[in-house]
DNA sequence: CTATTGCAGATAAAAAATATCCACGATAAA
DNA sequence: TTTATCGTGGATATTTTTTATCTGCAATAG
């Protein structure tokens, strides 16, 4: 049971999103930087994050990431599906009809009970990740994390984001 | 997020020990036979669950395997640790402090957010796991399952399983 | 036009999971 | 006592997955 690097990355990318204003967008390889992760790399999970709908993607010059939606609208499992897959962890291979004395098929149409137990399990890992909404990992970090730490990353925000020339104007 | 086949090839295992007369053992080797597994690796596995003291393993002829307890005090969550490994699937690299403008380490002492709230996920999967007690897995095989396959899990375990010569004599 | 950005695909390097083998100690049975 | 069977531990190989890099391409603000 591991969860690849690239979902704290996503996680952390995705909370320096929502701190920008309006429709302003940061470049992958800003955060990259930011995270002191490789580049190249993390733009594959970010884009992951934009075929979810998760994030927006803007090119060219003054181009970059935003969120495709409000904060209070995008949990941790999101993120978590779609960096990670929406595959359950543990998957069945119903090793218990591969031994020597095969039974016809039609006595395996029942679930495997250990499939079902383990999915069950899994099911409240992804009702907790449900509820952790974005929007409270941030706000949470504004009011809780070290007023340095706050302030470094507002301040990294406000540096690399890049307002939209067309839209309506400024942020809602 | 990923589980390994041992997982899965663990239970079933435990499952069928499980179903052994008094303080018999099955090999490693007959239950990799009966799951069409590789040998050499499940006994990987099998010496996991050993040295976790959910099974005990006996050396020598008539040795082989059996529940170091019975069923009912052992839970998935026992077998996922034992072969998985305690560690969290999370794992924060901390990467908030990876950045070009470091900070003094003062400014990290607060625990991340992100990790609690992934953290707070994986203690919900783990109780899940926790309530699934071996007695129900087998239990419920018996009831739901195809007879045929019930009655060919039997027919194997009473025909591979080795009574042993010293202790009391029966079972409890 | 030019520079910057995201995207797709090929590729490579590193790490982990899976699998095999052999020497060893224990032990039941012959 | 001998022999064959079993689990253990270590070394090693194979395969798969993860992580990382690079190149060419399309989009676009200035």
């Amino acid at each position: 049971m591991k969860l690849g690097e690239g979902v704290e990355a996503a996680i952390h990318c995705a909370a320096m999103l929502a701190g920008v204003d309006g429709d302003a967008t940061i470049p992958g390889a800003a955060m990259a930087e930011a995270f002191g992760l490789s580049p190249s790399y993390l733009l594959k999970h970010l884009n992951m994050l934009s075929v979810a709908r998760i994030l927006e993607s803007v090119p060219g010059p003054a181009g970059g990431y935003r969120l495709a939606r409000p904060a209070e609208h995008i949990t941790l499992l999101d993120i978590v599906l779609a960096v990670e897959g929406r595959e359950p962890a543990f998957r069945c291979g119903e090793i218990r009809r591969n031994g020597p004395a095969r039974l016809d098929v039609s006595a395996y149409v029942k679930p495997c009970g250990i499939n079902a137990a383990m999915l069950k399990a899994e099911k409240a890992y992804r009702a907790a990740l449900a509820e952790a909404k974005l929007s409270d990992i941030v706000s949470e970090f504004m009011t809780d994390a070290d007023p340095r730490s706050v302030a470094a990353g507002c301040a990294f925000v406000a540096r690399h984001q890049r307002p939209q020339k067309s839209s309506s104007t400024k942020q809602a």
